[in-house]
DNA sequence: GTCTATATTATGATAGAC
DNA sequence: GTCTATCATAATATAGAC
């Protein structure tokens, strides 16, 4: 081996670790951008601008404004499947309505901390295009799916509302996601501050009330 | 009186008559433009092609963008209100579970014709901004106090469930807004279609059961 | 891997002919 | 009231120096 190799190794490692946190502060900043503005409302200048880089760097490192969307939406629907898989995980539980009043609170913890997840599917939802399809195809369905049987599991045994369940789910997914990414308006409206952990439990509480009334038998 | 003046006046007339109609092209575009793309990602050009206009008339009629989204929100919000009156006034209903019951179906329905109320709402929703605080002071507040009365009333009656009512108005609004606006998404996850008022009047049904559980004594 | 400079197109708004 | 033409700015994307 020579010299040069030797000593090249340890640059490359470094110029790739730079890349890849140039990388993830533009995907950060592309999250927050999209979520306020939407696809077309979301200039690459202003992602630039917030991640603290030039703005050329957008196309070297993800090709296109398209491209950047598309791993902001990886990032995001990633963490919310980690967040509600450790929920489950951590709380043990093991019948049926414990586990979907977990992935309830998990789903309202998780819109709280990133209002984002609801804000890029509605977003997308206004006309049809590229995007939508994708976002529903690879992330939303499998979602979907299996929280749609969950829940009519549970209105097999009693412990649901009655109707389709899947209206059931896009009612309960609507409120929870509509109702933190509307955190300025309902500040100003009502005077709820959904920044306060306090009233983001009891909004997760009420939801549990709401949306499975019955309980399951000799458990609280 | 001169001829002259005899004659101009259905000239006039005529004119103030295209004049009306154009704005009210221009408005109706506007919303739909400003529901799909958001303030920042809608282009005055845009909304000038779906009204068949030229786009300075817009400057002309409205003065500035910002002006032209405030009548867009002014007419929806005025169409809103008008559709919620009708429903109270036709459906005769004296006691206020059966009031709620039909404000709750209005409100679907009407989120279903115009998903566009909610999507600027969410839309301005995402940062502070003049256009948020005019829309809440103007608009929401109005109807906020109106809807958390008879909800705070319902509770104390037993007829609603607990908590903070203002907590539940904006979940029922939510709920209704963020489905209906969702159409697209929905129907290529779940399969749902909402353009069929069968599944809207469903989804109305549920949600009158879900939030409103339970019945006023001797009536269905 | 990062920068400056720039090509090309689109945008909000206006000026001025008709 | 309506049109064409245009200004100043901002957008996406790329080229090429370092």
């Amino acid at each position: 081996m020579s010299d040069t190799q030797l000593a090249a190794q340890p640059v490359a490692r470094k110029q790739q670790q730079r890349s890849v946190q140039t990388q993830q502060k533009l995907i950060d900043a592309a999250i927050e951008a999209f979520a306020e503005n939407g696809f077309k409302g979301t200039s690459t200048r202003d992602i630039a601008e917030r991640a603290g880089v030039h703005h050329p760097l957008i196309t070297y490192h993800f090709k296109s404004k398209d491209q950047l969307w598309r791993a902001g939406a990886d990032k995001i629907w990633s963490e919310f499947n980690d967040s509600l898989n450790r929920a489950l995980a951590r709380s043990e539980a093991s019948r049926p309505r414990a586990q979907m009043a977990t992935l309830i609170r998990a789903y309202v913890m998780y819109a709280q901390s990133q209002p984002a997840l609801h804000k890029m599917m509605l977003n997308e939802s206004s006309y049809p295009n590229a995007r939508l399809n994708w976002l529903v195809d690879k992330h939303l369905k499998p979602f979907y799916e299996d929280t749609v049987a969950r829940l009519s599991h549970l209105q097999d045994l009693g412990l649901a509302p009655g109707g389709d369940p899947a209206l059931l789910f896009n009612l309960i997914r609507a409120a929870a996601g509509s109702l933190l990414a509307s955190n300025l308006e309902i500040r100003r409206t009502s005077g709820v501050d959904f920044e306060s952990r306090e009233t983001v439990e009891s909004l997760a509480d009420m939801m549990v009330d709401i949306f499975l009334p019955v309980k399951e038998n000799g458990h609280a």
